[in-house]
DNA sequence: GTTTTTAATTGAAATGATTACAAAGATAAT
DNA sequence: ATTATCTTTGTAATCATTTCAATTAAAAAC
């Protein structure tokens, strides 16, 4: 717990009990977690946590770089804190979500010429 | 139309008024539209459309494998009428999806050899 | 070609994830 | 200690998608 609160300030995020705890479940959890997984975990020991938190926190987070927002489940968001550039599949049986720690940047061939700027490339 | 008719049992998906009409629109529209996009599209010549039957077409797209559907908007399932494996990029300026056609299958090394197995990579 | 059966379309209501918002609580500054 | 600012919380609103039952259209049987 005191390894998120320093990780969170290594992103300029203002440490707070919610924040650090849901950081803490993130770095020792890498299942790339729903919201709703994220307050199932964390609502046991935390129990006036409240939904709203887990995502505004996670907007946050996402905003300030510290974690990278998925697009590959249809149903829900899902969020990683491996910010590394790196791919993911997801299994439709069991319904997770998986690294692809290969893919390399050239494997992209983007249209860069044209008028539109590339802000970010996800494999997801 | 008579086109999209004749597309359609190509993948076995009995034709209908609105069925080739929304097919007749992915054809020519590749904008991997929205399913609000594709019922906006069409509404105006066709004011009984629901957009319950555009809902239903495209899941029965899907399912024929006549269309594929890509997660890689947060908002919205997007689809593509292009089925050959290629892969995507969304550009969040003007919030649509560009292809990629230069991805090859060598490019995802999938870990083929755990306990599940690979139904379908989504590069999107 | 009309009747019967089956399939497709439709609109309204339900669901489920996400967002907006305003009040309550905690933290930081004075 | 007090005031101001930021964070958390719960409720209500929103929006995409799904469910469902009723209507309409198409196909099959007669």
């Amino acid at each position: 717990m005191l390894e998120s609160h320093q990780y969170l300030r290594q992103f300029s995020i203002k440490p707070s009990v919610q924040r650090s705890a849901v950081m803490h479940f993130l770095l020792n959890n890498r299942i790339h977690p729903t919201i709703d997984e994220i307050f199932m975990a964390l609502s046991p020991t935390m129990p006036t946590l409240s939904k709203t938190t887990v995502y505004n926190t996670m907007d946050l987070f996402v905003e300030k770089g510290a974690v990278q927002v998925l697009a590959i489940d249809e149903k829900n968001a899902r969020y990683d804190v491996d910010i590394s550039a790196h791919g993911h599949f997801f299994c439709k049986g069991c319904a997770k979500v998986y690294d692809i720690f290969d893919l390399k940047p050239e494997m992209f061939q983007l249209p860069v010429n044209e008028k539109f700027k590339i802000h970010a490339v996800e494999s997801s």
